[in-house]
DNA sequence: CGCCTACTTGAGTCGAGTCAAGAACCGTGG
DNA sequence: CCACGGTTCTTGACTCGACTCAAGTAGGCG
């Protein structure tokens, strides 16, 4: 049978990888194709959990809103990233497409059935689970113990290899530039600044020559160096547990 | 076989309420209860992911060290919380107790076991772990978009519902006053502030009537609307998804 | 009783927020 | 092709909240 996934970006991400062509198929029956375009959400925060996701192409941000109208950016998805998973009755976050979005969805139902099915596939939904807990401690490190220029350099190496890990399950290409989906006021959210000060940071770090701003979206780092001491920045350890 | 789990104040915890007496046998007998005295740490963040734990009594600090020194406190645990599961290969945070604790130990090694002969081990287990993904989602909140005096307002509440809940596994006992297991620079570590800053927002908080410090460890809260407003706190949803 | 640590309070500084204006960019339509 | 309006980004001036530094008080324990 004839099935888009040996073609999609999220081939070789964290969940599809563990399956063969064969075992993928069982998958893909289940699944629907979902497409949002930018700015539109693809679940709201209230709703009752019903659907997962698995991003094929495309990115989304992960947000909260308080009743006051701050917003708090959780996490940005690429290609390949899991969502959907929550322990109460509501997703407890919305998300929000950056950029024109494609995802697998599943019934939330019928995760069980497959659970059965495919063992391994809930030992990786829950592996991935581990793994964002990682990944709100690093971003609740930077919330609470860094300053504003600190926490742009340390955002900026971590885009640059999510990104490149995100592109990585297609084709392992270098560059020193990058584009970025989030608008100033996103990154502001994510980081719990406002636009102003994230604005003045990379005009800062510009400035002092350890990246350069092509064009709005798109960061060369010119000094990693530099950036990567300010920013206190350690990239993730691949290695698994045993 | 006369085990002490039924006396045990995690024994309707989240992870060992879902077992009989005669199941729980079988845990006990693979565990190792660990005693630590007041500000010795259970587990280091370096350390290899080798054993898990379950608290049985006393509370602890989970926290990560930054190169300049600076902390970052990322939950309290108190009896019946489930710590040491990773998805690197250390456990990425430290574990500190604020008071004497006990702890069952197991080896990370037979947890692979017992998730085998008790599938609803492994389940739970994971279940867990989502919740944290929410809790700590609240923090990150917290953290990025509150001030000082509305992050206090928000923990004292928070640590209130947190320790009542931990009791709860014992005995439901409701009272306004409560006694905090941190000090206030284990609470500015967590919040992402310096001690002063939350010393001033306690006077503060006490000098409007809102809360009564009868000791530094002895809160007592007296306009709970009024705090509620200020902290902007939603008390967790208990219901379970379905 | 005295020491040590934890906490509180005050005074001054500085970083980030606020408010406001202007520049750059984008899509739309003439 | 350019004019236009809206949005996003940048920059400046000012304010204020939280940090820093410093002193003093309160408990806990030998």
């Amino acid at each position: 049978m004839n099935i888009p996934c040996n073609s999609c970006q999220a081939r070789k991400s964290p969940l599809c990888s563990v399956f063969t062509d064969l075992e993928i198929e069982d998958l893909f029956q289940l699944a629907h194709i979902r497409r949002i375009k930018t700015g539109a959400y693809l679940l709201h925060e209230e709703d009752p959990v019903r659907q997962v996701y698995n991003v094929s192409s495309g990115a989304l941000a992960l947000e909260r809103l308080a009743s006051n109208g701050a917003k708090q950016i959780m996490a940005f998805c690429y290609a390949g990233d899991f969502i959907g998973i929550a322990s109460g009755p509501s997703y407890s976050v919305s998300a929000r497409a950056l950029k024109p979005l494609t995802a697998c969805q599943w019934q939330e139902a019928d995760l069980q059935s497959l659970y059965k099915k495919h063992p391994k596939l809930e030992t990786r939904v829950h592996d991935i689970t581990s793994r964002v807990v990682e990944a709100i401690m690093d971003q609740l490190f930077v919330l609470g113990r860094k300053k504003a220029t600190e926490k742009i350099a340390w955002f900026l190496l971590f885009i640059e290899t999510r990104q490149a890990n995100a592109r990585g399950y297609t084709s392992a290409h270098k560059s020193r530039s990058f584009k970025m989906p989030m608008t100033r006021v996103d990154i502001a959210d994510y980081l719990g600044l406002t636009v102003e000060t994230v604005s003045r940071a990379f005009s800062q770090l510009n400035s002092k020559g350890m990246i350069e701003i092509t064009d709005k979206w798109t960061i060369t780092i010119k000094d990693r160096a530099a950036l990567t001491a300010l920013g206190d920045y350690t990239s993730p350890v691949p290695g698994r547990k045993g």
